[in-house]
DNA sequence: ATCAGCATGTAAGGCGTTACATGATTCA
DNA sequence: TGAATCATGTAACGCCTTACATGCTGAT
């Protein structure tokens, strides 16, 4: 069974654009990347010291004071394993939305709730929508810069499906009453 | 920590629904829930054996001739189980798209790889797609029985979503041309 | 002085996938 | 006779989350 470790994907991609710590990995995914993909320290600490064996990235002593601080960077290895993976055509995409199976089974518990499930994921999605709305908008005036047209389409793919995802509520909830 | 295990919520509702066995409950799974959820026989044997020892299920042996079979069925408690976790209001719904995440660090193999990576994803979305308008139709003659009608909504969301996901492919084609 | 943020990491445990193991029945 | 489907289960392994453990720095 191969390697399926994506979060090792993830921080390669992270670290062909600039050298970063453990710590800023964090942050980087928490931002544009936290709409369709989610990573903790759990999982990238022992993934980069993984990766620093196997010669995909190299580290570096950066520590300020008395306060440590490791960066990694990229090696052509490294490189090459990220470019391997976007190659390769297949992927896995994966959604477990529990709202909709709360909405599959609402019939043991009726109307009323199936309708407060639908308005709780509907406020959910409006918060989340003002952020995307957000990063689209800060890479729009930059796309001729390659990479951003990469991040600005991303960004159109979350605002894309989640105004369905609103229209798709007031409907329901207009069925449901 | 409370227990997350979302796959007994998963076979508590079908259950809710009809006396199944293990057997019965995967294929269940692999038809109109497998766009928001997915179950394998690993999971869910083992998630058959706790619930019965919790008592949220009881089984009966309904083995025919040398064939053993196992039947299901839901207890009072485990109804007010599965009622319980409809009620609560929070829900996990999580996305992990290898597909934007290939598209994100695109620069890296260039514009060839990250349309191809598109085309890709879009074939495979129009074939779901022609599944889910499938149900979606068989539904939609029946909306007058309750259960119908929640059936119907969460196809509706994945016909929905998934158009969405098509016009998105296009713009980004067009774009990256 | 205290709190938020920077920074690294480990440990336990849960969950899930995949592969394996076994055997009966039905249909072409 | 052989393949597909019905049917139950276990074992190994991998991945991830959560919680814990520790300590520095800068701002209020």
């Amino acid at each position: 069974m191969a390697r399926e470790r994506k979060i090792d994907m993830v921080i390669l991609g992270l670290l062909s654009h600039e050298d970063l710590t453990g710590y800023d990995i964090k942050k980087r995914i928490d931002g544009a990347i936290s709409f369709f993909w989610k990573g903790s320290f759990g999982n990238i600490y022992p993934a980069l010291k993984d990766m620093e064996d196997q010669g995909l990235i190299v580290k570096s002593d950066t520590s300020v004071g008395g306060r440590e601080r490791i960066t990694y960077r990229i090696t052509d290895q490294g490189r090459e394993a990220l470019s391997g993976w976007l190659k390769d055509e297949q992927a896995s995409n994966e959604l477990r939305y529990e709202t909709l199976l709360k909405l599959f089974f609402g019939g043991v518990a009726g109307k009323e709730v199936a309708l407060k499930n639908i308005e709780v994921f509907e406020e959910n999605i409006k918060k989340d929508m003002a952020m995307l709305k957000g990063f689209a908008k800060a890479l729009e005036s930059r796309l001729g810069e390659e990479d951003h047209l990469y991040f600005y389409l991303t960004a159109t793919f979350g605002i894309e499906t989640y105004e369905a995802y609103l229209r798709w509520c007031m409907g329901a909830k207009k069925m449901l009453k």
